[in-house]
DNA sequence: AATGAATGAGACTTCATTCAT
DNA sequence: CATGAATGAAGTCTCATTCAT
């Protein structure tokens, strides 16, 4: 019988606080963003709101951008997860009902975390790394082209390219502006029928 | 030799002078915005920028938000001044005329300066200020409901406030971000067309 | 008569202040170089010590670096000045006279303040402006070789730059390790001759 | 299969490891003084070049003091090992030819690595431990005033030490200097006869 | 012994703002 | 009114060193 040293996880032990460490850093700065905005956010700051050193700060990010850009990240891939997930719910439904799933989630999405969202929104253009907010905008898309693609015959829009520009852009900027505008219920439910309206004429002759 | 009285026209040069270097100021502002970003922008620059003192900058604005603010105004009544001629030139024709002419003026505002489009976009949370915003937008949307109220007619939607946003916030949306996808001249010719159609069908039918 | 203004020396005034800041800071530098060392010279405890604010000191200097090579330019041209006199007066000596007073001349230099002379000797290769320094030792080889060359008749040397290069070296060379090495006045005596008589014959025969 | 008995030789092993750990070390600390100067070896970076952690480094070094003074010092004992080879080479020669050898050496010595030669000369004052360093000097004259006194009848200075001060110090200084100002191969061969007539009228009659 | 994550003092620097001239 | 020298709080970041694993 094999018996394995009694030192096993060692590397393991020190990884999973790495890990821990850096995620305390993305949640402060998400938090900090949020309730006081960037300007707030000196590195001092989160580094002291993570409960860890300045030193471990850097150790694992390079500045505050790189902070911001990661939770920006960590945002941008839970919405794509979401936006993953209704598109496979909806894959088969017509494209009203479709339609309109799609824009109650991008409504629940904002409503979720708002002032996160907004703020993350702002500092966008601030970040350096494009890429991946490129590629962002590209999956959603892409992802929406795809149900378009499956459901061509039921559209007369010849450029699904375009076509998912456009619904995704609209609804997007729609539910974003409501959110800004802190729209009550009533006037969100109104919103959402109006977008249905909007993107499904568009869609359908 | 004609000496002039030496008491009134002063106050005029000096209120000239005083309007010289507030232009001279916001205008040192928005050249740095757009070329060097929020973050360059220091009130030293904008005044060593602007050929004034520090501390003429002091006695003209309170600090640096009320540049930045001022630019966003300067800028606004701009585009304000331009969206109220063309809703004055449109105003006779029927939606599907007057939508086009409305989305191409959309399309040139933003091209004129994107990059100063942008940076006041991104700063315009930041900034305090947020009546002269609101009531900015405000007046998009009034001017639109206005041209929609006179061709009620023509559309089938009752809340006019509702479509107003609705159509405003997409054509603003569509042609913010089809600029900084830098789309060239066709895609911004297919785009035209789309977000016509998108908001037509939307008012009417 | 032309009366001048009340308000003559205004720009003055301030220029005057200026000029006393930037000394200070310079003095200030100096004096923490030889009492505390190259470490201990932060631009905050230099600020300090010149009783300047930190602000003030980056107003004038770029960094802890253009400090330092101030203070070492300032030593230069003290040194230089020196040497300008010194040669001048020893003109119409012949060699050995000459040489002797020079050696004396040298040690003096280094004993006035052997540790400026020293801290600076040890930043000279940090710093970057490297073209003051070797203009620094060209004037002085220079101005050593116009005295080789109006004595050319006593010397059997025939290339007088590379006789000034062995020179100047030579001597600095020798009374700034003496120095280091801490000699004593009857040391230093002893070296002096034979310093002189290490170049003289050198020179002659 | 033989089993070794688990006694002796590992600490042979483990001790020929901290060898190599301790080689590794100040090679690095030597390739980074030379490669990017003292500012950039940081005890981290040097770690890190060395291939070791920086717990290890602590483990054999007390800090970065210590390492640049172990760099200096092998490098000090490099030298010292090739002059103490070439005085003994030199021994039986007649002034001239010595001088000659000996002023060769040393232009070899700085062109071999003059970075590293530079670097160490200005960390010297920096580094506490001045001890070894006298007695590197020390060892230099006395091996320089052992030669003279064994050559004592060719030569007509009565003071041995002070002699051989000035001699090791000007064909060090020459050298060294003549390497700063990236003589070329012409002038190297220049200076070196330069030096030779120097130091040989001063010892000679 | 080896490892490397964590620490935090302290260095460097910027910039909005004030105030004497 | 204009000027610009001066201020100093606050932010960014580095690096020698420790210590739990």
């Amino acid at each position: 019988m094999t018996r394995r040293p009694l030192v096993k996880p060692r590397k393991g032990a020190s990884q999973e606080r790495s890990r821990a460490t850096v995620d305390a850093l993305i949640e402060a700065t998400a938090r900090i963003l949020v309730k006081e905005g960037f300007d707030k956010a000196s590195t001092n700051r989160i580094a002291a709101v993570a409960g860890v050193s300045i030193g471990s700060l850097y150790q694992y990010f390079p500045g505050k951008e790189a902070l911001v850009a990661a939770v920006i990240e960590r945002h941008q891939q839970e919405l794509t997860q979401i936006a993953r997930r209704e598109l496979a719910d909806v894959a088969n439904l017509p494209v009203e009902k479709a339609v309109r799933r799609l824009v109650a989630m991008a409504v629940e999405a904002h409503r979720a975390d708002p002032k996160l969202h907004r703020v993350l929104a702002e500092q966008i253009p601030r970040v350096g790394r494009l890429e991946k907010l490129e590629s962002f905008s590209r999956e959603n898309f892409a992802l929406f082209k795809a149900y378009l693609q499956s459901h061509r015959d039921e559209i007369c829009v010849a450029d699904l390219d375009l076509a998912s520009f456009v619904c995704v852009t609209t609804i997007e900027a729609l539910t974003h502006n409501a959110v800004l505008h802190h729209a009550g219920d009533h006037a969100t439910r109104a919103l959402t029928n109006h977008a249905v309206r909007l993107v499904v004429r568009y869609l359908k002759s």
